[in-house]
DNA sequence: TTTACATACATACACCATGTATGTAACCTG
DNA sequence: CAGGTTACATACATGGTGTATGTATGTAAA
């Protein structure tokens, strides 16, 4: 069979991400060698630092996809909604239980910000989760939905508490009652901000 | 001079977590090669390996140093303001002042979860800010000044949000403009708990 | 279609960091 | 001061990263 170039490399990197993503969620960037994931992509490690300058950059690309595939799920549950309130709590919801899975757990809740640096981590997130939900946000304050606040602050600050409650859920020894709790606050968080 | 082993003992160790502090600060735990802290401290990779289990171990203990300190100040904070309510806010700021700081920004609130894992970083934390922020919200609670909620979530929530504050304003380009921004955010929630 | 080049890998190597095993000097106790 | 323990230093084994080099496959022009 005769396989275009461009056909091969999208092959292998398919391959290095999804082999590199299970890993990783596994066990954690720093405990996973690049031959382990190599063998397990079928290739070698001389593959990897071809596609790849580094570790770090096959790394960015699993964080990347995973990004795109979250973004994907919640912007879609908040489509489904028929108002943007509901919409929101419902993109709460799917983006908790995802924040549940172990690979977004251990990849982007947990390493990404060590391995990357804030700085790309940030460059990353503004693109996907938290572009999103700062999109929410803003429009929502432009309807005069929610108090005058500065949007951008608001958003980050709302997206790093619902990531501290999905990992306090993941810890929790009575994961529903954690959940009731944290949803609870969040809540009471997020009433707070409507217009009166 | 003759001294006692305990003095030994103490003094190596605290010039290992004193130049493992620096240099963790500068560049980070991973980048950080064993050798040159203790260089730095003026000993061998022997003393480090008699006295910690391991990098980790090193690593730990400045984690825990830094969180001692770090509570201390902000505990002073708090005992010399009148009430409580305006022990929060005082405590609130000197916090968020701290974590601008190179070493617990990079140590605590960068490589600590990542290097030592959620669970061991979430015991020390217990120990310390957590812990004396969970205190506060309590006897608040205890004494009808704020509404009914889960105090342990809620002081975790909170916690997360103040630390992603001061990782803002950290990278921000207009520190002072992204300050006002998170305190008026913080300073909002906080006040919506109050009870009317 | 053959020749020349570029792309996609594999193999082999040099380097560096960690942790451990072993040796040695300082201290402590009878 | 003799024996044992503690506090280190030195030497070594292991494993992982990145790079240099070799080779096969696809691509394009003569």
């Amino acid at each position: 069979m005769r396989r275009t170039q461009q056909d091969r490399s999208a092959g292998t990197k398919a391959a290095l991400v999804a082999a590199a993503r299970e890993l990783f969620a596994e066990r954690g960037y720093q405990a996973v060698p690049a031959d382990e994931i190599t063998r397990a992509a079928g290739v070698t490690r001389g593959a990897l630092y071809h596609h790849y300058a580094d570790k770090q950059g096959l790394f960015r690309a699993v964080v990347e996809q995973l990004e795109r595939e979250l973004t994907e799920e919640v912007a879609a549950a908040f489509g489904r909604a028929p108002d943007a309130l509901t919409g929101m709590t419902a993109g709460l919801g799917v983006f908790l239980d995802a924040c549940l899975r172990k690979d977004v757990q251990r990849i982007s809740l947990t390493d990404a910000p060590a391995v990357l640096g804030w700085e790309v981590w940030r460059e990353i997130e503004a693109e996907h989760g938290l572009g999103l939900l700062t999109e929410l946000l803003e429009s929502a304050r432009a309807n005069g939905l929610i108090v005058e606040v500065p949007v951008p602050a608001l958003a980050q600050l709302i997206l790093s508490a619902v990531m501290e409650a999905a990992r306090m859920i993941a810890a929790a020894e009575d994961p529903a009652q954690t959940r009731a709790d944290v949803q609870q606050v969040l809540a009471g968080w997020l009433t707070s901000l409507l217009r009166t």
